[in-house]
RNA sequence: GGGCGCGUAGCUCAGGUGGAUAGAGCAUCAGCCUUCUAAGCUGAGGGUCGCAGGUUCGAGUCCUGCCGCGCCUACCA
């Protein structure tokens, strides 16, 4: 609502400039800093005059006086040095909103891909990759309330060094064959996720004192790239046993993916053969004869020395892999994966995941406009490397875009890890924080920080509802928890390094979860109080014409707030172009501290005035709508009660 | 050495394309529960926006240099 009149009025002088002055000036619409000047600033007189080599102020008073009249517009005040300050029609605008906004046309026929989560399958998920799941999830909510086409991809490397180091920990280890850990998966006692977080760290820490044991390593590769014998059916039923841990630790934040598509199958179809042959075709890489990277593929221009695609034993790295999957996300590759039903979410929606063996279902995924890789930043060079190669190969456009939607990592503040009994050495104690490390177990676990936060929210809700139901008061403060953590996770901006303080994310107060959800029950509470008084709730519409509207609107107080609720589009749309879901974050918590202050200022169900009884109900009514629309855009759910 | 990022209140952080008196939460202090839920509300104190220059009507924001911190810079992923 309050984005199409921004654009109505930026139009409106677009167009009067054009005649007046003869001047074509994009026009920008700011909100000043206090609300006295207005709800709207236009500083187009500062920007005309450089050119018109005249005061701002005399343009502005030209402008003001000769635009005539806008729809939606009351008033237009010249202010400061040269202002325009614009003063909307209240009644009609609390008119409008009442009435709905018409949905977002969008529906382009971009097809945007985001990746995320893309947690290394041999160990429990930790803090740092709920910070990625959450902030890609949050973003892939936001544009889809923009009406945009996203697809949800989530990588998993089961091929890999790192669960190569977990099977090296079962099979030389722990000298255990692929039925004993069958068994053990088998086992309801045991944690396979936790298990492996531990067998893990057992391993690295093996190789570090045993630097002759590395060979296991590159057998079990081998065994796994080859696909066959008891190794590579070991790693398979350890990727497969871990991700679908991941993708049930994840589901409690209520994140969902779309497609799974998976290492095994980039080999297994030849995915990189294709890029292969597409790279040297076009001189994207070269075969380097000397220096240290004798024997090897070498893309050029990154660094002085190129960087090294596929080693001198034919094997090829990492971004190699990477290049070929960017490929296939545009369609470009040539190759396409074949797919199976993995899963069913509860809300209908289907998780596919990729395999090598035909199959009938005629899914497709992939052919992306635009491409989001929600990687940490200490992962930009290989970003950067991507992207060097499409370009190389004359995929410019895909270049511009594949986005790295990068973050900074999650640490552990010193206090944090003296809480969690995790001991540090010297030189880390007088670091300010301290880095997450699965090779050395050092982490907080996804699992053990939303259990811990489940127990402190059922404690606070057992205590103030005694007599509901045990498992409705589990139920609430699950809620509670996730919107905690999510809320937490998305409140700082994505170059922001969270050093993760326990004490803070366990707060349920200030600028939390909770309290934005504490807000909306309020709201919620009214409107179901006043049933509970055997009264109705009113026909608005009815009730309030623009007439009343702008009675009750006169409150300087009302109408800020009114404002205020009306923005989540304009604030979800700014916050995409800006790709900071903090924004969203913020903006959903201004709201909830606009509602809570309401609440407080005003009865509403007592308020003897009927007109101004029903403008409250009405605006509380908006309110719980505006602040439930944010909190599912941040996938925080409004609990019953609280 | 090079690349990227950060430095704003005691602490943790916000501050789209330069704009009006630099904000929030926590912590501290002082108030508000017989009245729609106190996970709340009101108020107070607290700032040389790392330092020094520059650009201009105007700089926390843009440019340069310096200081401090972090990450990256593998034939690991």
């Amino acid at each position: 609502m309050f984005h199409s009149i921004e654009k109505q009025i930026s139009s409106a002088f677009h167009a009067h400039i054009q005649v007046r002055y003869g001047i074509d000036l994009e026009v920008a619409i700011e909100q000043p800093r206090q609300s006295d000047f207005g709800e709207m600033a236009v500083p187009a007189a500062f920007q005309l005059a450089k050119q018109l080599r005249q005061a701002p102020r005399k343009i502005a008073g030209e402008l003001a006086a000769e635009i005539g009249p806008i729809p939606g517009v009351a008033a237009l005040e010249v202010a400061g040095n040269g202002y325009i300050n614009i003063r909307l029609d209240r009644g009609a605008y609390a008119a409008d909103l009442m009435r709905g906004e018409s949905p977002a046309a969008g529906g382009s026929a971009e097809k945007i891909i985001v990746e995320h989560t893309n947690i290394n399958p041999n160990k429990a998920a930790h803090i740092g990759h709920l910070r990625n799941a959450t902030l890609g999830d949050t973003f892939v909510r936001m544009m889809r309330a923009g009406g945009q086409r996203v697809e949800v991809q989530n990588y998993i490397d089961n091929t890999g060094v790192q669960v190569a180091d977990v099977v090296v920990g079962f099979h030389y280890l722990e000298k255990k064959s692929l039925a004993d850990v069958q068994a053990l998966l088998a086992d309801p006692a045991v944690r396979f996720d936790y298990y492996c977080w531990d067998l893990y760290a057992h391993t690295s820490s093996y190789y570090k004192d045993h630097p002759e044991s590395l060979p296991w390593r590159s057998a079990t590769l081998h065994a796994i790239e080859a696909g066959v014998g008891e190794v590579a059916a070991l790693a398979h039923l350890v990727a497969d046993a871990v991700v679908k841990a991941h993708l049930k630790t994840m589901l409690r934040l209520d994140v969902e993916y779309d497609v799974l598509p998976r290492e095994s199958e980039i080999l297994h179809l030849k995915f990189w053969a294709s890029a292969f042959e597409l790279l040297k075709e076009r001189k994207a890489i070269y075969s380097e004869t000397e220096g240290k990277n004798s024997g090897c593929w070498v893309m050029p221009g990154l660094s002085e020395e190129g960087k090294v695609i596929v080693r001198s034993d034919g094997t090829v790295t990492y971004v190699g892999k990477d290049i070929a999957y960017q490929l296939w996300k545009f369609g470009l590759l040539g190759k396409d994966f074949y797919y199976r039903p993995l899963q069913t979410y509860a809300d209908g929606r289907v998780l596919w995941v990729t395999t090598d063996e035909p199959t009938a279902t005629g899914q497709q995924f992939g052919h992306g406009t635009r491409v989001f890789n929600v990687i940490d930043a200490r992962q930009s060079y290989l970003q950067d490397v991507v992207v060097a190669g499409l370009r190389a190969l004359g995929y410019n456009e895909q270049a511009d875009q594949s986005i790295h939607f990068n973050y900074e990592m999650v640490a552990l503040s010193p206090r944090c890890c003296a809480d969690l009994g995790i001991s540090l050495s010297e030189e880390d104690r007088k670091r300010p924080y301290v880095e997450v490390s699965g090779r050395k177990g050092l982490g907080v676990k996804a699992d053990d920080l939303m259990d811990s936060l489940i127990a402190k929210a059922l404690e606070e809700v057992s205590s103030r509802h005694p007599d509901d139901a045990a498992e409705k008061n589990l139920r609430v403060a699950t809620q509670i928890a996730i919107a905690a953590l999510r809320y937490f996770l998305l409140k700082f901006t994505r170059n922001t390094v969270i050093a993760f303080d326990l004490q803070e994310a366990l707060s349920f107060e200030g600028e939390t979860g909770p309290y934005v959800q504490y807000s909306a029950v309020r709201a919620r509470n009214i409107l179901r109080k006043l049933e509970e008084r055997g009264e109705q709730l009113p026909d608005f519409g009815k009730e309030l014409d623009s007439a009343a509207m702008a009675r009750q609107l006169k409150s300087e107080d009302f109408w800020q707030m009114l404002l205020a609720a009306s923005k989540v589009d304009s604030a979800v749309e700014s916050a995409v172009h800006s790709g900071e879901p903090a924004h969203v974050a913020r903006y959903a918590f201004q709201l909830a501290q606009a509602y809570s202050n309401f609440y407080q200022k005003y009865s509403i169900i007592h308020e003897p005035d009927r007109e101004r009884k029903v403008f409250l109900l009405w605006m509380t009514d908006f309110f719980r709508a505006q602040l439930e629309r944010t909190g599912s855009i941040l996938g925080i759910q409004i609990p019953e009660y609280m």
